[in-house]
DNA sequence: GAATAAAAGATATGATGTATCATATCTAGT
DNA sequence: ACTAGATATGATACATCATATCTTTTATTC
């Protein structure tokens, strides 16, 4: 992703905040550039290592995870549970209802891969939940996967 | 689970570890039937302490940790990597290839459900993830739910 | 029973995440 | 502009989760 896209992307970030009331602050704008700067997982510290590299004030990492949290209420990043690492959500959130994206995680490199895919497959595992008695929260999953690399 | 039917799975687990010249040591079989016992998931510390309880000698939480790898590997045990806890795996290890277990976890009360579905879904994920290039290593997922309770 | 390899113990430390309470900043109503 | 309430951030301490490293024990094979 090249300055211009990033720019223009947390230009769409801020309408989805605002949209919900909510404020794309500064410091939160400043942790989802370094995401998305990166194009790739972050764990919390490197996140917080990042910002305060040529920071005048640093950051306690407290408040990234804070930040972190409220983006990811927004969708707007991605915790990798199987790393415990953060990644930008880069898809769109123009509302598309018929698509829904997925992480593919490498096993080996670690790399991540987000994909789109069509909410059918995901309405059948929903179905199969709800069998069970219980709910599909977020449609979004962790595939524990091997890259073309690897 | 029942006294009776534990004892059962420990001598099935058994038979799994010797079936690939492993062994299911006295330690290893006292992990694991910590985790049936508790019928949940369980973080590796809370398993180190449940162990200790009453033992003659503590056991280090390397080697739970070392324990509940191997475990793993056997597919014994689950590591729930979206709370770090881990989960005794209660499927039959009969090699019936049409089925595959899935996790269900509930975003409010952390409890999880083991569930069997037939592998059509995930084989169609994997063709998915396929297309991106990718290959899917692990047929398990872990899914954000919301249980009858919350 | 000695050589060897696999497993487990022991200790230290690193990495990740949260609880708690204090402070700052923004926003709206007046 | 003033201020009350909500939202956001800072600071500290601590809890939780995991691994590196080295030593000792245990099992296996010759």
């Amino acid at each position: 992703m090249n300055k211009r896209q990033i720019s223009k992307w947390i230009d769409d970030a801020r309408s989805v905040c605002e949209q919900s009331g909510a404020r794309l602050t500064e410091k939160r704008q400043d942790i989802l550039k370094i995401l998305l700067i990166a194009g790739g997982p972050l764990s919390a510290y490197q996140i917080a290592n990042a910002y305060n590299d040529g920071a005048q004030k640093p950051m306690p990492t407290m408040s990234v995870y804070r930040i972190l949290e409220f983006l990811e209420t927004k969708d707007l990043v991605h915790k990798l549970s199987s790393n415990n690492k953060y990644i930008a959500c880069t898809h769109s959130h123009n509302g598309d209802t018929r698509k829904v994206t997925q992480f593919l995680i490498c096993n080996q490199c670690k790399i991540a891969k987000e994909i789109i895919i069509s909410t059918k497959i995901m309405d059948e595992l929903g179905k199969v939940v709800e069998n069970a008695g219980f709910a599909l929260k977020h449609r979004q999953l962790e595939l524990d996967c091997l890259c073309e690399e690897c």
